[in-house]
DNA sequence: GGTGGTTACGTAAGCGCTTAACCAACGTAA
DNA sequence: TTACGTTGGTTAAGCGCTTACGTAACCACC
């Protein structure tokens, strides 16, 4: 691990100028096939690995796109984000950018120590993806002064690039679907972290199908919790403690669905017979628990494709209109919401 | 979105130099508190956010490590990584490095285009963690003499710093059980892509569990594939049509062994009455599939963070001697080996 | 009143690239 | 012959920071 070697030296070795390098590395015109042999060879035999911050310094373009996603593990239990959900953004988010040679920077941000993680982040990058509430919107307003920034799941920036999906048009179907096709009527849902704009959005679309359906429309969910196992287990504990027992439970996300299926077997409850259960993300555990999940699939490693192309538009151009993206959502039914087994996984559809 | 400021701003917005204003964002001493104040307020009011690329080529640090892992998707399925143990080690490396102020670099290295984006890669680095076989090991030679390099999982460096899991051990461990405690003898083991270190290091264990208990040790494993659900399938489907019908099968993962679930149900064999089955890394859905997987757990996201910490230490010290990181597995009893349940989730372990 | 130490800055030289501007040599057409 | 484009380079000025070094002001202490 000797110092790093510098154009230069790769100059100096192959005989001619640093300009020339410069040229070879990028594949620009101007050099005969001769000099370009002779500096290859003189950058491989020095193991040259060009500095991408004198790079980026003088080209004013780093190559790097940065995802800020909120702390999944220090945050309070109500607050977490689904880590399934993000592992999958970051994976969407990773083959868009260097399907154009760029790499993705990842940070999660914490609530103490986010701003200056996400300022620090924000100074190596060309862009950057946003996603929910991994930082204060204001915070997002004024970086999104120095950089580009788009926004995923979080409807709140009228000005800025957006990502999301159909959280409320899947979490009306997916109700609707409970009450017309198996005429449950006392149904109730359990959201995410109260701020999660995702959760409020599937809050939402429960509401438009009570409505739809002429049933009595709650307020408040009947139920709150972190978009993890342990907080649906817990919400779906309060549920049964509390006397309630409806006929069928909207979950805010899939772990929070799985979690409740611990709780409802730890109670002798069966699902689907007396009490019905649905998620939404549609990760990949939901088609493994028993029994197994009917959820809203979200195209969330698009999301993180499309919030980085989005990104990089935005950089190749940016003047252009901002836009606005939400991808549609698909119901899926499996037994937990009552469906039998020939009747979900068989629909035509290439994967479930 | 106006263009970035600069220090040059911020230092003319405040009546101080750069200098001055370098020294206030690093919280260096060498002024007062009113001077300090004078400089924050203007970078606020200007929106500056210091570039990364200035700062890594004065500093030479980019306070940025990175990630290359092997592509998982566009490799040929025979060839699969588990995804889910990436994302678990990209998780705990992005919490060891946020947790020193830096930002992962994440790329996934593609067979055709992956030794250019290593390169492009290592340029905007402080130094690499490089997973398995996600780069060839004379491309890992070639730029650990330009930066620092950590190999995970993947034992063929004799010279780099080096993080891995027991995966001998636990295998071993693991067979041991079969044999020991449930009494089989007919147990035959899958393995995973043909030349992964870790594939390979687990066959490695379970010959030698054969071995030690004096029975017949295979030269070969019976079957292989991608470590996918999808590899696991076609794994098992082949032995069942060979007519082979071993009483216990090893997998070299779980999501090859949950492939294999699948398969033998829709062969009509039971799990594990006529055929027990293990897995190895204990991902989250080994715990939710029928029957529940018995495996070997691989502290995944620990192996991210000391990769990037054992990273971080070199940087520190590049003169430090070399070393060698082996992180303990454990054996997971769940029903699929034939373990009771009650046997199995209770043994005063905190999480299972 | 000189000496020395400390505090609080400013000056300016890089860091390793990119790229605009310039230039020499060599056809090639008028 | 001159003029002019083309090819294959070179020169040098930055890009926006960090930091070694210099220095002015102030205080303390003999």
């Amino acid at each position: 691990m000797a110092d790093r070697s510098t154009i230069y030296q790769v100059a100096q070795r192959s005989g001619v100028s640093t300009a020339t390098v410069s040229r070879v590395m990028h594949d620009g015109a101007g050099f005969s096939s001769a000099t370009r042999d002779k500096v290859l060879a003189a950058a491989a035999e020095l193991g040259w690995v060009p500095s991408g911050s004198a790079r980026g310094l003088a080209s004013r373009r780093t190559g790097i796109v940065g995802l800020l996603f909120p702390d999944l593990d220090r945050s309070g239990e109500a607050e977490q984000e689904s880590p399934l959900y993000v592992d999958e953004v970051i994976r969407g988010a990773e083959r868009a950018a260097t399907a154009v040679g760029d790499a993705v920077l990842i940070a999660a941000t914490h609530t103490s120590s986010g701003r200056q993680l996400a300022f620090s982040v924000a100074g190596k990058v060309d862009g950057l993806v946003v996603m929910a509430r991994s930082l204060s919107n204001q915070d997002i307003v004024t970086l999104s002064r120095s950089l580009p920034v788009v926004v995923l799941a979080n409807n709140a920036h009228r000005r800025l690039d957006l990502v999301g999906a159909d959280n409320r048009g899947g979490a009306q179907e997916i109700t609707r679907h409970l009450i017309d096709v198996h005429g449950y009527t006392d149904i109730v849902f359990v959201a995410g972290p109260p701020r999660s704009p995702d959760s409020l959005a599937r809050f939402a679309g429960f509401r438009d199908a009570l409505a739809g359906a002429g049933l009595a429309v709650p307020d408040q969910p009947a139920a709150s919790g972190g978009f993890t196992e342990a907080g649906g287990e817990r919400a779906m504990r309060a549920l049964l403690a509390g006397g309630r027992r409806p006929r069928a439970v909207v979950f805010g996300n899939d772990e929070m669905a799985i979690g409740a299926l611990t709780a409802l077997r730890a109670a002798r409850v069966r699902v689907p017979a007396e009490i019905a259960v649905t998620g939404f993300d549609d990760i990949a555990v939901a088609r493994h628990v028993r029994p197994p999940l009917a959820t809203v699939r979200q195209p969330m490693r698009e999301l993180g494709e499309r919030s980085v192309r989005l990104l990089l538009d935005r950089l190749a151009n940016p003047d252009a209109p901002r836009r606005s993206l939400i991808l549609p959502t698909q119901v899926v039914q499996r037994r937990s919401c009552g469906c039998r087994p020939h009747l979900t996984e068989n629909r035509g559809r290439t994967s479930v």
